[in-house]
Formats: structure tokens, sequence, C-alpha cells
DNA sequence: TTCTGCTAGTAAAAGGTTTTACTAGCTTAT
DNA sequence: ATAAGCTAGTAAAACCTTTTACTAGCAGAA
């Protein structure tokens, strides 16, 4: 009944006969100077104890947890979410192999309010963090901007994950949402669509802007442009990509296609198209953004830019490893997207 | 450039000119002992320095990480998943509230064949671990068995989320996928179909099992039964749900409804169904199962069981904080689950 | 012989907290 | 006057590692 006591390297010491010292030395192959006969001895006894070294001693002597914190905003039930779900992943699979543990939060008003983000660091919770999701409303990223000018007290290694925030001096990996935008407009272009709406998402993601630029900038090649009423919020969620579908072809029934900021609206969309009797391409083509897994699935099979999402999150999570490590001062990175063609979009309805 | 070290609750005390102890009763509200003008120096030195307490330090003397560990099956991109997505939100929104952190882990080959799932405990980095998508082929659960004869040498709390394992003596805490399956059936019958076939889930996971004979439970009362070739296994997914169906309706086109053993597979049966001509569900009804999001958002709307995803996922937790608070010494649970009446079934073709 | 240098190991400090057991100084009871 | 008891606080142990600085014993060099 009574509750044994963990083994602890002392037990170890005791019943091989050595000190605590060249337990210790064996353990982490620093046993150079330790002769083979007492190293057997040693291994065998903490084979036969069943001794693990208990990692919060470990850490508190080594000054590093072996954490990282996932940072994610606060929406429905968030990991309930394709796009955030497919970048934990990847975070914690290379994370993982790194040797570190992933902790998951959510930067919601409660935990922002108590400044866990920097108790996340001060209270040794973790060695870096990989913030998803961020908006320009984000305010507490402030406390992690970088000062070049002076070193920190203790560094605290943070990096935005696909995205980034123009004007301030933040470590990030993302995806070039500027070039998504232009492939995704001319890939329609292409096809004979002249009247391309755009349903764009949170207009506090700045990824939104960058994807709305690159479709401005390849309307503006051919010679057209995008009116405000063929702009639609329909922040990101799929019941705001049906509401925004419903709103365009209200107001301008000449709209041939649709440019969706990710794949969730697009999909919204296309079920609101549908539903109001519009075929999908025939009647209004769709363009999505992301390719997440889904985007295969729904009907018609979407087509859209693919922008390497798991990538990103492998990437982010080993810059920041080398943020840790002092390896690096700062990460800025920017990566590739492709065109991903499926069913969704074709040559516009002849009138 | 100095990194400056942390301040420490000893640099408290030298600063407001107390003893160590002193900080500590004060901080940790032991304080009846201590006057309010020491406690106020301290406070204010506190505030001053901005000191905040290590956990590892904590840790390590209270025995408590207050951290859970969620332990995901191996899937493609475990994270990525709406399902599983729903119930780590839930656990983490509880865990947070109750001043725990949470952990994420996937349990695959590597994780288990390193007895991580034990290290998580022996090297104190977890007070508890929650097992989520568990299948009867997971012999690591073994590890976790409960032995009412005699005390574990320290106990290892785990729970089973919304699933189980008959014949084994784990905690657990799940919805009751027979009721579950029954309902579906019975709809479907009151509706007036009598050639009803099933997708089911993987055959390792016991509430496939319970769904089904939910399902021949209904039939059986009908007078019916649910021959093998109304029978396919559709593995969770979008395309084993699709290829099922196919399956299906090439060997028996007199099927007029099908039951799936969660969204995700009804999803991938309509879109198969769509593909080859046939119009849901005016030929062939569809019925999921779990009411995810997304089910509300296909073409058709799905009918399917509402299976309180995100409750399990916060009683789970709390009871697993029973355990580890020695509240409750074993824990088995099963919740009810409701019909969520869509657009994906109707009253069978009449040919 | 005495010094140097090496081998194989150990004692002790450090890392930061909580808690137990103790004390100095005072008040109250007998 | 003295014992008992209380108040406000502190010293030290315990939690478990890693790492630094040291030592005993011995071989080889001068």
């Amino acid at each position: 009944m009574a509750k044994r006591k963990a083994v602890s390297i002392k037990d170890v010491a005791r019943e091989s006969g050595s000190s605590l010292t060249t337990v210790s030395l064996v353990l982490n192959k620093r046993d150079r100077r330790i002769s083979e006969a007492t190293r057997d001895r040693v291994l065998q006894t903490v084979q036969r104890l069943g001794y693990r070294p208990s990692r919060l001693a470990q850490g508190l002597q080594s000054q590093r947890t072996y954490f990282l914190a996932i940072l994610v905003p606060q929406l429905r039930h968030a990991f309930a979410d394709a796009y955030f779900g497919e970048i934990i992943s990847a975070i914690h699979d290379h994370a993982r192999s790194a040797g570190y543990k992933v902790l998951l939060e959510v930067a919601d008003e409660d935990f922002l309010g108590t400044r866990q983000h920097l108790e996340l660091f001060d209270r040794h919770f973790v060695d870096g963090i990989l913030c998803l999701g961020v908006t320009n409303r984000d305010d507490y990223l402030s406390d992690f901007e970088r000062h070049d000018t002076e070193q920190a007290a203790r560094p605290r290694p943070v990096i935005i994950v696909n995205n980034y925030l123009p004007g301030h001096r933040f470590n990030f990996v993302r995806c070039d949402y500027h070039e998504a935008g232009r492939m995704a407009c001319e890939y329609l272009l292409e096809l004979g669509h002249r009247a391309i709406a755009l349903i764009h998402g949170a207009a506090e993601v700045q990824t939104t802007h960058d994807f709305r630029a690159g479709i401005e900038e390849a309307l503006a090649r051919a010679g057209l442009k995008l009116t405000p009423q063929r702009i639609e919020d329909g922040f990101y969620t799929e019941e705001g990509g049906a509401e925004a579908a419903a709103k365009l072809l209200k107001r301008d029934r000449a709209i041939t296609a649709i440019i969706a900021g990710n794949d969730k609206m697009a999909i919204g969309a296309i079920s609101n198209l549908k539903e109001s009797g519009l075929r999908v391409p025939a009647d209004v083509s769709v363009v999505g953004c992301d390719d997440m897994h889904q985007a295969a699935f729904c009907d018609p099979p979407l087509t859209t830019i693919h922008t390497p999402i798991y990538e990103m999150g492998e990437r982010a999570c080993d810059r920041l490893l080398d943020l840790i490590e002092g390896k690096v001062a700062s990460v800025e990175e920017t990566h590739p997207v492709t065109m991903c063609v499926r069913k969704s979009a074709s040559a516009p309805r002849t009138e």
C-alpha cells in the first residue's frame, strides 16, 4: 500500500558501490575517466533498479527545459482546425526528433491578460515559442520584438509561423501569399475570366493583404481592377465564405469567378452557390488557397494554391531551435507556393 | 551583452531584508504567521524585481508537474483531424482552468518502442495521461491497467477518452456507440428503408463493434439482418468511405441507405455516390456519426448522430484530475448520444 | 629521492523552491 | 518568580541532478 519513492541517482550510487558523481558521469557518456569495470557495474545497477533521471532536476541544473510552446489563436475550439492541425503536427514531429516536447497554449484574453506568454519563459516552462495565426492586433508580440542594440536580459526565442508583421523586427517563417494571389488570378485570367471577385480572410491578418495585392497585380497587368463591390470578407470560415459568396453574386451577377483566401471559405462559397442553383464551375469558377486535405474531397474537387503548410511548421521549428541554441540571431524566411489544378475552375460561361 | 541571470527567491530575500523562508511563506499564502509590514515589504520587492518562481524547482520539491499529456494515435498528420482536434481543444480548455499545462504526444512506433509512455511518468514529465483513438492493438496500455489487489509503486493516472477495451481494467470516459448505431438504424427504418448497409471504421477499435451491434439490434427487431455483403471497412477516412460506398453498391444495387461509422466516411461515401451519378438522398440515404462541424456544410448537409465529443474531452480531463489527486480510484463512464437530422437521409426511392 | 603527470574516482557546490523544526522575545497564568 | 504559550521569524533539510575542483595512488622522469 505504501507509495514507494521513485529511485534516484543516489540509490544507484549506493547499490553499485560508487559515488553519485560516477553514476552521473557514466550516464552522460563523459565516462572516458571511468574504468570499464565500474561503468558496467553502474549500468547494470541502473538497469536493475530501473533508474530514470528526473527531468525536473536536470532542467533545474541545466536551466533548459527542452519544451517548446505552440501558441494558437482563440478560435471556435482552436485545435479542431485543419490548417492549424497540420502545422501543429509538423512542429510536433520535428520537435520530437530533436529531443523536445511540445506544449499547447491558446492565446486568449485570459492567457494574455495574465501575461502567460512571458511566464512561459520566466517560470521556466519552455525554451521557445512558436506563434500560429498571428494578427496585427496581437500586441503581446511586441514583448518578443528583437532589439539588436542590446541583448535582452534572458533571450526569449520566438518565431511567427506562416505569417509576419511588416514594420516590426519579428522572427518569421512563411510562404509567399502575394505570389499565391497572383498565381490564382493569372490562372483564372488564362481561362478567360474577366469578372473576378475575392473573398478574403480576416483583415487583421497580414497575409490577407499580400494575397489581395497579388491578385490586384495580376489584374492590373490584364488592364483590370478589383472594385470594392467585388470584395467581401469571409473571416476564414465556411460560414463566412458562404455568406460572402451570396453577397457578391447578389450585388453583381456578372461575376464568373471567385478567389477565396483559404479553402474553407472556398468550400463555404461553393456550398452557397450550389444552394442558389448555380453550377460550379460551369456558372461560377472557384479557386481556394492552402490545399488542405479536404480540398480533394469536396464536390467539385477544389482547384487551389498549394501552400506548403507542413513544411512551414517543420522549418519554423527547426529555425526556432537554432535561435535557442544561439546559432542564429534572427530568422526571416519566405517560401514559394504552387498551383494545384482540380475541377472547381473552368472557362467562364458564355452568355 | 552579458546574459543576466533570472531573479530567484534568494534575491527577493536579500533585497527585502528577510529570510528566504519568509518570502516563500508570503507567496504561498501560508502567511498567517507573518506580520503585515513584512508581507508588504516582501510583496513590493517581488513586484520590483519581477520575481517569478521557477516551476522546475517547484516541481522538484512538490514531486508534481502540473502537466498532462495527450496521447494521440499515429495518423496522417495526426493533429489535422477534426475529431481529435475537438477533444484536444476540450482537454486543453479544462486543464488550463484547473492550472495544468498540456503536452502533445503521438503514440507511434518510435514513441512506444522507447517506452516513452512510461518515461512520461517516471522522468517526471507529467502527472497524468489522456489516451485518444485507442485500439485493441495498443498493447502499451496494459502498462496502465489497474491492479486493485496491490497499489502500484507510484500510481500512473491514465484515462482512455471516448473508447474502452472490454475485459480490461482501464479507466475510461466514452459515449454510447451501441446506442448511436441503434438510433441511426431505427431512424432509417422509420423512413421506410429495408436495404441498409454499413461502412464501419477500423475493426481494431472497440466502438466500431458497439456501433455495429447497435445497428444489428435495430435490424433484428425489424426482422432484418446485416449480411456480410452489406458491410465494408472505411478505415475512418474520406477515401475509405468513398471506396467502401463504391464496393457496396457494385455488389448490391438494391441498397437504399448507408450508415457510416463517422462523418468523414459518410462524406467520402456521398462524394463517391454523386460521382457515380446517384443522388443523395433521393437514390441513396446516408447517415454519419459524430456530428463534426463540417457535417453541416457538405452537400447535402449530413444527417448524423451527435456524439458529445467536446464534453467527453472535458469530462475525461476532469476525472483524470480526480485520479491524480487521489479523489477516486477508478473511472468508467458512458454518456448518451442524440440524433441530428439534416438532409442526407429521406424515404427510400420507389422502384 | 623527489617532482610531474596521469588514472580513476569522489566531495561539494550549485541550481530554486517548500517545509520542518527550531528560536528569540514577549505575554499570560499560577 | 517561573513555567507555559504565543508571535514572528529563520536555519537547514529535502527534492535530484550536473559539474567543478579536488585527491589518492601510482608510473615515469630527472
